[in-house]
RNA sequence: GAGAUAUUAGCUCAGUUGGUUCAGAGCAUCGCCUUGACAGGGCGGGGGUCACUGGUUCGAGUCCAGUAUAUCUCACCA
């Protein structure tokens, strides 16, 4: 049958993707051997794939294709999230334009809609992976919200209860009104933006006389408590011990003085407000001051902001600012750029708001986690990263894991009564109902006087626990699969979470195995776009992945991921990338092409067949040696760029050059055969970066009963030096003789004639000569032992070659060449001497070093007594 | 404001514990070749005062200090 001459790859992957399936190759249980384990981060359960996925689950592919074919019990799992607050936007969003509130809905009709959401969109992210060639375990999917995995869940929830690690405080959290829930300070993005400061005077009570504060925020004076000046400030001590009067709700209150106060800003005085505001919370704490909360969920006013009750926040400022204006309590407006923090789930101006959350205590828990790190038992890929997680654990702050919505896992907390203590945490009603009964000592209570807390807990709070919960590790830990699989080997995810994430799976490791959830975290770069802006949904900067595997090919997009991505770094996405991956699976089909036309016969290999395919097979194995160095560094781009010369340079450009039979000729079966066997085993070692083009090659190179995907990888066992150094010396000939042939415009089918003068060198062997003759296309190759006069001539390490050539060499010309370059050697010797000569280098430097000095000095002496015995007789 | 990390060719990056006098790769660019696998090809060039300034050393892209710029993290004053 014959090729086509490109490779359209969309027919051989959904043929080869559905063949993999169908022999389980993916599928991995408990066995003898050793295993090794990728549990993906999950991505959210509604999500869309994008470039970041992209990357991030190819070298996830890579890592697990190459563990499979070193003969380990490959198993990645997975899976996704149920991503509390982005699903539950979603699907408000969408209620909300079919007309129906959320608010109007019961929490079980909404979370009726929600699952039917999931479902509808739940799992096109994986569907998509599998696109990419994704090698993952199918039959292993978890979602965070299964039953066993909500069990896992809520199982840690109440021992950490139990064990007092979890408590419910009142704390001002940061409040996106427009989700109505709590973000954590990391979802927290600060803005630079253009506002005013205000200056205000408050009216001093039973006086006459004003304070003047400046605030960005007006509006809150509602929610005032005091007016705070610093102790230290002449300007304010006369006022000690007053009161001033709160414009607009003309309440009464107390002139304080704090440390906390900066003289020097505004006007050195200060107005509290410690319902909105986390410093003033803290003021108000050491005043004992009153806490007013002005505002409603959704930041309107409520009833405490009078006559603005029900009006928006930032309309309030409007009106406000105006009503002062017209009471003569404004004083002026400035100009005012300050810093805005806003929620990264809605971009909504977050409001600090003072309420119930409930916390987990952090500080015992991240020390082993700390630890693990700091010591390489769990390795963070690039290193760099260990100085921000350090600089995390060592200053970590308890983690709030509520969150104010009823996607998720409902914290499992049943109250019975009004007080704050009037609580049960149990993982059933029942057994909260005898807990609560014990709790109050009333042993009549029932269940419908329980009420279960209405919010959910954070997401993270559920992933964090991935690693352990996909193989039931918390439900069950002495099961053979959690004994198995854990600790997995490597984990790939982006740097953003290494907090969020990695560290708390590395924390709920140690708490709940006493043991690490991975071995190594490689750190992979952020996709940007040429702009350096990261990609994203809303900057609609980002191409469809799907798109983008269908025009290059899954395996072009895959090596234009993989490229340009050392880890840690960021990875400015173009195009152009997977250009070159589609490029260079079209070099390689046409290779196949080329083998695939030739018409064998029996016979023996020529001389140069012989020698390139010596040397292919050292070349290999020399390549997986640094193949090899570079996975054991996580290097993996430049792992593949390693493949990439070794197919492209050595094994197109140069091998198949050399045993290629002349035009029409049939090939010999020896070299035949011999070239498809390094041809499947270069497919070997291309498989895990390129899976569906290399399988198919691999079974077009001839007709198999086993599949590449499966097939051992070649081990590196060492190498004949001497092989690779003689194919470098002929090569340089090649290239010599080249150079010749362009600079005096001598065409392929002038046939040329090469003199070696050894120069006391040992000569190159007959069968490497062959391919210096072959690819430089000369009659004869002949050894000299003086120098061809009028020849053109170019050195090999101290061999002088000579291509004569009937041409007019201008002898001054050739003067001026060989003078310059007896300069550079004199000069070059000149610096090796002086190294030679001193006496602080020879006792320092090692002696290897002064080895290699001494054998520049000697190979320099060498050509330059050669290059003056040539301007002699020029002369 | 504090800290971390970076700064090497037009672009994206290598450069291992300091040790070649031309600092490497891929892509891009340029010239030439080209009817015989592939123009998505072959061959060969050009291109860098290794951000800057000092220092340590026999020797610095590599180590130290400072400056500039960038990115990230943390903290943020109304």
């Amino acid at each position: 049958m014959e090729l086509a001459p490109k490779f359209t790859p969309s027919e051989i992957e959904s043929k080869w993707y559905q063949h993999w399936i169908d022999q389980q190759y993916f599928h991995s249980q408990v066995d003898e051997r050793e295993p090794y384990t990728i549990v993906i981060p999950p991505p959210n359960v509604t999500g869309v794939l994008h470039m970041g996925h992209m990357l991030n689950n190819t070298l996830q592919d890579v890592l697990i294709r190459r563990a499979r074919m070193l003969g380990k019990n490959a198993c990645w799992v997975p899976g996704t999230d149920h991503a509390s607050i982005a699903t539950e936007a979603k699907v408000v969003a969408k209620l909300r334009e079919q007309g129906i509130k959320k608010n109007d809905l019961s929490r079980d009709e909404f979370l009726g809609h929600a699952w039917e959401w999931t479902h509808k969109h739940g799992g096109i992210i994986l569907q998509q992976l599998r696109k990419l060639g994704a090698s993952c375990d199918w039959d292993r999917t978890k979602f965070t919200m299964d039953d066993d995995m909500s069990e896992s869940v809520l199982q840690v929830f109440v021992d950490l209860y139990r064990k007092g690690l979890i408590y419910r405080g009142f704390r001002m959290v940061n409040w996106d009104p427009e989700a109505k829930t709590t973000v954590s300070d990391e979802e927290v993005i600060y803005k630079e933006k253009n506002g005013k400061l205000f200056y205000l005077r408050y009216q001093i009570e039973g006086e006459e006389n004003f304070v003047t504060l400046a605030t960005t925020r007006p509006e809150t004076i509602l929610g005032d408590t005091a007016v705070c000046y610093n102790p230290n400030d002449p300007r304010f001590s006369h006022l000690a011990g007053k009161r001033v009067i709160v414009p607009v709700a003309n309440r009464s209150v107390p002139l304080i003085a704090d440390d906390y106060v900066d003289m020097e800003f505004g006007t050195g005085c200060l107005k509290i407000t410690p319902a909105h505001d986390l410093n003033d919370k803290e003021i108000g704490e050491r005043h004992q001051l009153e806490i007013i909360d002005i505002f409603n969920d959704d930041a309107t006013l409520n009833e405490q902001g009078l006559h603005y009750q029900g009006v928006d926040r930032f309309e309030c400022r409007k009106l406000i600012v105006k009503e002062l204006e017209a009471l003569g309590n404004l004083v002026k407006v400035e100009d005012y750029q300050n810093k805005v923090g806003t929620s990264e789930r809605t971009g909504a101006v977050i409001e600090p708001k003072l309420s119930y959350q409930w916390f987990l205590k952090m500080e015992h828990l991240a020390q082993p986690a700390l630890k693990a790190v700091m010591e390489d038992q769990v390795q963070l890929v690039p290193e760099k990263f260990k100085n921000t997680y350090r600089h995390w654990m060592e200053n970590v702050r308890d983690w709030n894991i509520s969150r104010q919505l009823w996607w998720g896992h409902r914290i499992p907390a049943w109250f019975y009564g009004e007080g704050f203590d009037d609580f049960v945490v149990a993982m059933t009603q029942a057994e909260a109902l005898e807990l609560a009964r014990q709790k109050s000592g009333n042993a009549q209570l029932q269940l419908q006087q329980l009420h279960q807390d209405e919010d959910v807990l954070d997401t993270w709070f559920s992933s964090w626990l991935w690693p352990i919960s996909v193989f039931d590790g918390i439900r069950n830990p002495e099961n053979p699969e959690i004994k198995y699989y854990y600790p997995t080997n490597d984990l790939v995810t982006a740097p953003e979470i290494l907090f969020f994430w990695v560290a708390r799976m590395i924390v709920a490791g140690y708490e709940y195995l006493g043991e690490k959830p991975f071995n190594a975290v490689y750190l992979t770069g952020i996709v940007r776009d040429k702009l350096g802006r990261k990609m994203s949904k809303s900057l609609g900067n980002s191409p469809d992945p799907i798109e983008l595997i269908e025009k290059y090919g899954a395996d072009g997009v895959r090596m234009g991921m993989l490229l340009t991505s050392p880890a840690g770094n960021d990875l400015p996405f173009d195009e152009a990338l997977c250009e070159q991956g589609r490029n260079f699976s079209n070099k390689i089909w046409n290779a196949l092409r080329l083998l695939k036309g030739w018409q064998v016969v029996e016979g023996n290999p020529s001389a140069a067949a012989e020698a390139g395919m010596q040397w292919m097979e050292q070349r290999i194995y020399q390549s997986l040696q640094i193949i090899e160095d570079h996975f054991q560094k996580y290097r993996i781009s430049d792992a593949l760029m390693t493949v990439y010369k070794l197919i492209w340079d050595d094994f197109c450009s140069s091998y198949l050059e050399i045993v290629k039979p002349n035009y029409q000729e049939p090939i010999d079966s020896k070299t035949y055969e011999q070239t498809a066997i390094l041809f499947g085993e270069l497919m070997k070692i291309l498989h895990p970066f390129m899976p569906f083009l290399s399988e198919e090659v691999w079974h077009q190179l001839e007709a198999r009963t086993t599949d590449l995907i499966i097939t051992p990888m070649p081990v590196a066992t060492g190498f004949n030096e001497e092989i690779i150094a003689q194919f470098d010396r002929a090569q340089e000939m090649v290239i010599g003789v080249r150079n010749i042939r362009n600079k005096h415009n001598v065409g392929a089918r002038e046939v040329l004639h090469l003199h070696v003068q050894n120069n006391g060198e040992k000569a190159l062997p007959e069968h490497f000569l062959s391919i210096v003759k072959k690819l430089a296309i000369l009659s004869d190759i002949t050894p000299t032992e003086v120098e061809i006069e009028g020849a053109q001539r170019f050195m090999v390490n101290t061999s002088a070659c000579y291509v004569p050539l009937e041409l007019n060499v201008d002898p001054e010309e050739e003067l001026q060449k060989l003078t310059e370059e007896l300069k550079y050697l004199q000069g070059f010797l000149v610096s090796v001497s002086k190294k030679l000569e001193n006496e602080r280098f020879m006792a320092g430097a090692p002696a290897q070093v002064v080895e290699m000095e001494r054998k520049k000095a000697a190979d320099a002496q060498q050509k330059i007594s050669f290059i003056q015995d040539q301007l002699k007789r020029l002369n």
